[in-house]
DNA sequence: TTGATTTATATGTTATAACAGCTATTGTTA
DNA sequence: TAACAATAGCTGTTATAACATATAAATCAA
């Protein structure tokens, strides 16, 4: 059965406000998952992140898109785009090539290596997926998003 | 109003599954609130990693807890908790001490300057989880950290 | 058109995270 | 007791994150 926060963190003393909980909780279910993001996606030498810009620019299509844009569609926002996509060119998982309408942009797209990183990885991660949330009925999940765009939304 | 995730991350397709947009809802809410976390404490100098050091040995009291007990109740897993304690013995918010009984032991232990800062940033992070949570019924909170026990303890 | 401003990206630097291997101490057992 | 294993922590190295600043291109205003 799942354990409580309190034991997981080995806390002698059961927490003061319901609210520190549920951030708390927040912020450790996002280290597992982390975690085992992690884990899964090791033997395809990527990282979470690295995952999350190939998303995008699968998403994006052959258009692309800059650097500011993949950016702005991050799950946590990374405040160097410009060194993880050199990285990542390097290893031949995306192409760039500078706008010639907009010699600032330098548009960003994924290339046929990083699309069948994708089709391999993404079902590991389906895996995980269903494994962590596949048994809780829907209804549970959109409620948890609910409250997550709520906490979200108050800044 | 509270935006979706789906325009947050400015996506152009909804998600094609509940528990994908849930797990990616965990992880976006928790990218926001760390980010948030490390502004308020970025005036007192430390990380959000380094106050839940002091808040785990705030809770040791005057016993203290060796490297690997301080690690084993973090909120996400740090694989280098020696260098951590380096860095907080340094700035002075914590002593370390080896073990009489067991020399392999360090007992870590917070400083006065350590409590003090706690008292000071603590309740500048009770306003965000106050403007985040407060507004919250406790119901759906007490919902919240159900179900985020249920994704955890799926392993 | 010139100069100022905004936008997009790149670079230099520092700090921290992640990984692997090493040392010291204690516990176990033949 | 000697040899081995387990535990705790340290250290070396590399990679990445974070921060500040710089460069380049486009836009705007006079």
């Amino acid at each position: 059965m799942s354990e409580n926060l309190q034991a997981e963190l080995k806390q002698t003393k059961p927490f003061a406000r319901v609210t520190a909980e549920a951030l708390l909780s927040v912020l450790r279910t996002a280290a597992v998952l982390e975690h085992q993001l992690t884990e899964v996606l090791k033997p395809y030498g990527i990282t979470h992140t690295q995952y999350n810009v190939l998303r995008i620019l699968r998403g994006a299509g052959a258009d692309g898109l800059c650097g500011r844009e993949v950016g702005e569609r991050m799950v946590s926002r990374v405040p160097d785009v410009s060194r993880l996509l050199d990285r990542m060119e390097e290893t031949g998982l995306i192409s760039r090539e500078r706008d010639p309408l907009d010699r600032r942009h330098v548009t960003a797209r994924i290339t046929r290596k990083g699309l069948a990183l994708l089709d391999q990885a993404t079902p590991r991660l389906e895996v995980v997926e269903r494994a962590r949330a596949g048994q809780i009925p829907t209804g549970q999940l959109k409620q948890l998003i609910e409250v997550l765009n709520t906490i979200r939304g108050n800044p």
